[in-house]
DNA sequence: ATGAAAGCGCTAACAT
DNA sequence: ATGTTAGCGCTTTCAT
């Protein structure tokens, strides 16, 4: 059972260690007869040959590893998903994903940048578990590396986020083309890009069917569960059919509160969350409608734009001369229906 | 900017590269002056010199790396600690983990063996999802490996479970101190290590308690919330003060059902879960009284029994031969103290 | 079409 | 105490 190498197949072949490379690799660039290529495949199978990766990666001074490192989105619900997306796509290319949670731990982090080098990543992912703008650490200068769901103001690195706007207007939609005019915002009372461009999203969606936005309807609260709920009142006391939640804990407070003051969902106000964290959304009662974040997608994105970036590079020699600045990509966030709205 | 050897580093601080190896491995067989060491550290730090693992794996014939993989844990809630605590074992013993999630697809798993072991993973930790007994995939003999929330009956690997057991009594437990003595038990409807082993305790601690165990009090039900939805009539049929509920999802639909009936947790009837799944029980009304899944320890466990492993792996040279039988290691279950049961 | 041989960057005997 | 050197397993020119 001890290692068997390329060495060992050859032998067995009966060819030259070259060859054996050769077939072994499928090597295009060299016409080596169907027959020889086979009685080599057949050699390393029999054998129970493995490519020695490490080898590999000395040999050919790259190591199939995609570094990703996350600051905490692996605990989190959101994390799996991007992490899976990333992993897929990893994998279509034949790169693996070195995972890494730093816990938004700066030495973690550090010391993980240090560790992937070492490794000879060829490239790192960024992520950040809220979508947030970041001022990205220094090592990041060191390798190809994207951004995703997070950005860089001054897009020294290509970022994959996703679409906050578009998901505010999404919401808002999907409570509009049920009929609804007086829509409450429960948005988050902190700024970010996801309650700014969701309100943002908000006054489009309204705009495009030709209502005034009324800022009275706005009501901000913290964005968690016991923030939805202490909104419950406030809401109310609008004469809004309908509420767009900041995202889906929100809503699960306000359905608490408003199941308290004697209301129904959707019969007397209609609800419609933001996030789609199925364990909470799918299991409310009633489920809650929502607009999903594309996680995959983000995973999946971030790893075809950080291809593309290690492809490039290797083309202009130019070392890291390459001050371009890059633009988001931004990532649709999908509608999720269910039956917290009622139609008019 | 290009890559700087161990060579590079020896020439600037004017040793050999052998010298140089030592120094910067801090290796204590050899002893070299802490003046030489320091110089090379110096050279090392001002080229701005990086370990090449890749090299250094090959020449040393292990690479640091630890295989995880897991059918789906990393998209589940329960995922992202188990990872976390096996990552932050594996770091504090200087290795690194891979992480791969076959979502419990057969030929993604294939291709994860075949591309760890072609990356020489120093062994892996295979994980189920669901605590569960399996029949270990053949790769695993090629490699030191470790189950974690799954088993092999025949015992051929070391594994490391919850300890459902403990647990169901601990759940037992919170209640009976809490001066409750008819106590329903919601659980789940399917044969598991997880229904089976709560039962257990669930008998157990009554016994301790000097209550005889009355079956009318178990009420089988689907292990999510609607089975406690469901559930929530026949509990009230009985005549019991609590309800320990087989996971907090179970008795999230009990809540609902319980408040549909009007009646009141705790006042009414006290209940506690199972799980602990913090976006759940944490944010209940009342929040949820829980026992809690020992994740992150089962990570923490899972590495380290696979450090053991690989050590005695090195000292036997008798190969594969290692016919021994192991006994899983079971991981205690905490309880969680919430708002949800009343003390009688 | 295939073989010989020079590395890739590092470690670890073995010398000195 | 430190230098020499032979690999680790593979890729890839360059010959043949």
């Amino acid at each position: 059972m001890a290692k068997v190498t390329l060495q060992d197949v050859a032998k067995a072949a009966g060819v030259s260690i070259a060859t054996a490379s050769w077939a072994v690799n499928d090597n295009r660039n060299v016409r080596i007869p169907e027959s020889t290529r086979r009685k080599v495949r057949k050699a390393a199978d029999s054998l129970g040959y493995h490519h020695n990766a490490l080898a590999r990666g000395l040999a050919r001074g790259c190591s199939d590893i995609i570094g990703f490192i996350s600051d905490g989105v692996a605990t989190s619900p959101f994390a799996g998903q991007v992490i899976q997306g990333a992993q897929d796509e990893a994998w279509r290319n034949g790169k693996i994903l070195l995972v890494v949670n730093t816990n938004g731990k700066k030495d973690v982090e550090r010391k993980t940048f240090a560790f992937m080098l070492e490794h000879q990543v060829e490239g790192v992912i960024y992520s950040k578990w809220v979508h947030e703008s970041i001022t990205p650490p220094s090592e990041l200068d060191k390798v190809p590396a994207v951004l995703v769901n997070c950005y860089d103001e001054r897009g020294r690195f290509p970022a994959v986020v996703p679409n906050e706007v578009q998901g505010g207007a999404t919401a808002t939609r999907l409570l509009l083309e049920a009929g609804h005019r007086r829509i409450a915002f429960v948005n988050a009372i902190t700024p970010s890009p996801a309650s700014l461009g969701r309100l943002e999203g908000y006054k489009a969606a309204l705009a495009a069917f030709g209502i005034d936005f009324d800022s009275s309807l706005v009501v901000p609260a913290n964005a968690d569960q016991e923030g939805g709920y202490g909104a419950a009142e406030k809401v109310m006391a609008t004469d809004a059919t309908a509420v767009f939640c900041h995202n889906d804990r929100t809503a699960l407070g306000l359905y608490d509160a408003l199941r308290e003051l004697g209301k129904r969902v959707p019969d007397d106000i209609s609800v419609v969350g933001f996030d789609n964290q199925e364990m909470i959304s799918a299991h409310m009662h009633p489920a809650l409608t929502t607009v999903g974040l594309p996680q995959y997608e983000l995973g999946v994105m971030g790893v075809r734009t950080l291809l593309r970036q290690c492809g490039r590079n290797e083309d202009d020699g130019d070392e890291h001369v390459v001050t371009r600045t890059f633009e988001p990509i931004f990532v649709q966030c999908p509608a999720v229906s269910r039956d917290s709205v009622k139609r008019l």
